[in-house]
DNA sequence: CATCGGTCGATACAGTGTATCGACCAGTAC
DNA sequence: GTACTGGTCGATACACTGTATCGACCGATG
């Protein structure tokens, strides 16, 4: 498994093959079989692995909240392959479950029905969120590295799309609106959701 | 491409390959190479293809982004891939730009500067949420097709992990609190977002 | 009718996940 | 010490993937 997510950083989700982590090990891949049932298996057991490094924090359910997502995006930073992951499958393993129980547990002044919609919510906006994320950061990667190039080879595109007339609002929204960097658009979205909560819960 | 959705809504996303697709069309594989450049942009085009059935409607931009976030859920009910592919990539293809153009144009009594932010926001909640509810459907049908055998494959796994007292909260909550249905979920957590949208932009 | 140019797709390649089953070896009985 | 037996392990094989290559073919032109 930790052959596996080592794989999966340098190289992506596609580079993770059961021959790939085999010879790492210095293993013949069948053998692989002797710990997992599964391909899939091996997935789930990364994706529980990454959730070991989601250790929400502080005080208050709001702010367990907001460190639960901080901390759910910065993991998938830092292994981008999370982000094709989370919310693929249920997660049941331990270190999951384990988060999950860190979160519940800084929510005992909500009330109990109100808790797994809450959890639920926030879980939901940060795997699209994450994910929205990565993937422009890789379509930007895969236009020249740089953001130049990026701009450059969108741009045209974009404003030949604009240039038929076709799509008015987004155009003007396009041109005219500031554009937020991912971080700022994360918390904003983020601001949405809490807020909401909080009008709701506490009502 | 419409061939490739017929295999992807039949057996799942996993099922479509160029082989198969070129089979269905009566042609041979290599021959689709003088449509497509790879099989992501084959991907690309039935994420497309799936927008063209989002199209949000409604007065006012409540209305709309709610719309916006039914029309996307039903569709990903309709063609369960959808969740696998929706956010892993840009999406600039002709049909999604038209459902954003929809979807900014409704939003036209909105600051220009917040608009981006709240599409942003709702669409990485829709993509989140609609993934987590695929999974767990899927995980639901992979133990036997009805809920009592899903509860009886879980239930026991559950048990035992809560049994061991290291989860007490999560324990607590999901023993005591009332469950809701997928739908209730994911209306609540939209209005959730959908209020802190309210608070925010009319202030 | 001959030649040429360009298009098309059969073939080939380098992989993938995993089922199968023969080989091997530890442990036992004599 | 030797013969046998049971069970485990992993080499091999299979069915399949996406796609590069390049020879064959065919329509148009001289």
């Amino acid at each position: 498994m930790r052959a596996a997510i080592q794989l999966a950083d340098a190289d992506g989700l596609e580079a993770v093959s059961l021959r790939k982590v085999a010879t790492v090990l210095d293993v013949r891949p069948m053998r692989l079989y002797g710990y997992i049932a599964s391909k899939e298996e091996l997935l789930d057991l990364m994706v529980d692995a990454a959730h070991a490094e989601i250790r929400p924090v502080g005080d208050g359910w709001r702010e367990v909240l907001r460190s639960l997502a901080e901390a759910t995006r910065h993991a998938a930073h830092e292994h981008e392959w999370l982000a094709d992951l989370l919310g693929g499958r249920p997660q049941l393993g331990p270190h999951a479950l384990a988060s999950g129980e860190a979160v519940v547990a800084a929510l005992g002044d909500v009330d109990v029905d109100a808790i797994m919609p809450v959890v639920a919510a926030v879980n939901a906006y940060v795997i699209g969120a994450v994910r929205r994320e990565i993937a422009e950061r890789r379509a930007e990667r895969a236009t020249g590295m740089d953001e130049k190039r990026w701009q450059a080879s969108l741009g045209p595109y974009l404003e030949r799309t604009f240039a038929t007339g076709r799509f008015p609002a987004l155009a003007t929204v396009v041109r005219d609106a500031v554009h937020l960097d991912a971080d700022h658009t994360f918390r904003i979205g983020l601001d949405f959701l809490l807020d909401g909560i909080e009008a709701r819960i506490s009502r």
